[in-house]
DNA sequence: ATAATTGGAATGAATATTCATTCGTTAAAA
DNA sequence: TTTTAACGAATGAATATTCATTCCAATTAT
């Protein structure tokens, strides 16, 4: 019977070695810094993970996952302009609540590490918005624009905003308002 | 007297990592490759860099020159809007004629290689944009949101639309246009 | 004009290092 | 006891960097 908690080990691999690439870069954080950083053995990260890609592969499907459930909770009963808001509120409180995974992302969304498929996956995430915006358009509140555009317009925005989020020293309380007020004026026909 | 045209043989060798880096990523482009592709030996590069580091970020630093002297043609006469519009056509324009650029961007951008000294060398690159957004909004035209949200906010508008352009196999006509309309709506007053 | 000398750019084989991965051993569970 | 998991030193492939040598154009001497 052991006092401390049981956690699992696989989980402790992946966070640290998600703080270790974040920090350091893919090339200044070798398995054996991963590996200390978690308490094991090298050997033991390659009892569950067949390679390093692999590794950093699932580390980036695990914060799409979690990203995806974000946008869960939609209330269809709120006008659309406030399901919009609220969205986009979730998203950037997800990612200033997980600096870690924003600056993974950053780093390894152009990467050739990551596989075709993980990138598939990650891809369903923007499921749910998609759908809200299509409605936004029946009822003519949305821009009668493509909407891969006006997503792709959107996930801009949310990178520049968490991006100058996370640059800045001091946090502007306003900030987020302002920048949901200049997103909704974009797309809002 | 030589036929062939006299190239500078460290442009050579940036053009041609240039190209290696974007189309393998970093890891997959030894100096011995870059030194083949430039029709070099590794020495050369040596000569002229003191490391792998080195190289790459004088590419960084280069390109945001380029990118700054993208800007500098302002014409003060014409209404604000224009020039805006204008300076967005011109920044996406000089993108899409030198797709290397945006990719090398999008992969090193976040990268830990690029230091701080190139990063506030590229920073200058916003300068003149900064200038007409100020003029905006003395005369109400922009809305009175902090500078540097309005400029991230444009960044990524750019980021967005250039990921969105390079993504898609066939070209549409209208999307420039429609991408500078949801620029202009967030950001007018 | 021709030959000799020189400075430094170019070279790439050799070196040194880094690091992903393996595997034989040990420890823990069942 | 047998099975399973953990371990990390050893391995070797990859590759950044060095440096002794070659080469060539320009300069100087004959």
């Amino acid at each position: 019977m052991h006092l401390y908690l049981h956690v699992n080990k696989k989980e402790v691999i992946l966070s640290s070695a998600l703080i270790l690439l974040t920090e350091k870069g893919v090339h200044n954080t070798p398995m054996s810094a991963i590996a200390k950083a978690a308490g094991t053995g090298m050997g033991t990260i390659y009892n569950y993970f067949p390679n390093k890609e692999s590794l950093i592969n699932e580390i980036y499907v695990n914060i799409k996952v979690k990203e995806k459930s974000v946008f869960l909770d939609f209330d269809v009963e709120q006008p659309i302009k406030t399901q919009f808001e609220n969205y986009l509120r979730s998203i950037i409180d997800f990612f200033i609540a997980n600096p870690a995974y924003f600056k993974f992302m950053e780093q390894l969304q152009a990467s050739p590490i990551i596989t075709k498929e993980s990138r598939e996956e990650g891809g369903k995430s923007v499921a749910s918005v998609h759908e809200l915006l299509v409605k936004g358009q029946q009822e003519r509140i949305i821009k009668a624009i493509e909407l891969d555009e006006i997503l792709m317009f959107i996930g801009g925005a949310i990178l520049a905003y968490l991006r100058w989020y996370f640059h800045q020293s001091e946090t502007k309380t306003t900030s987020l308002k302002n920048q949901a007020q200049m997103v909704w004026d974009a797309i809002k026909e």
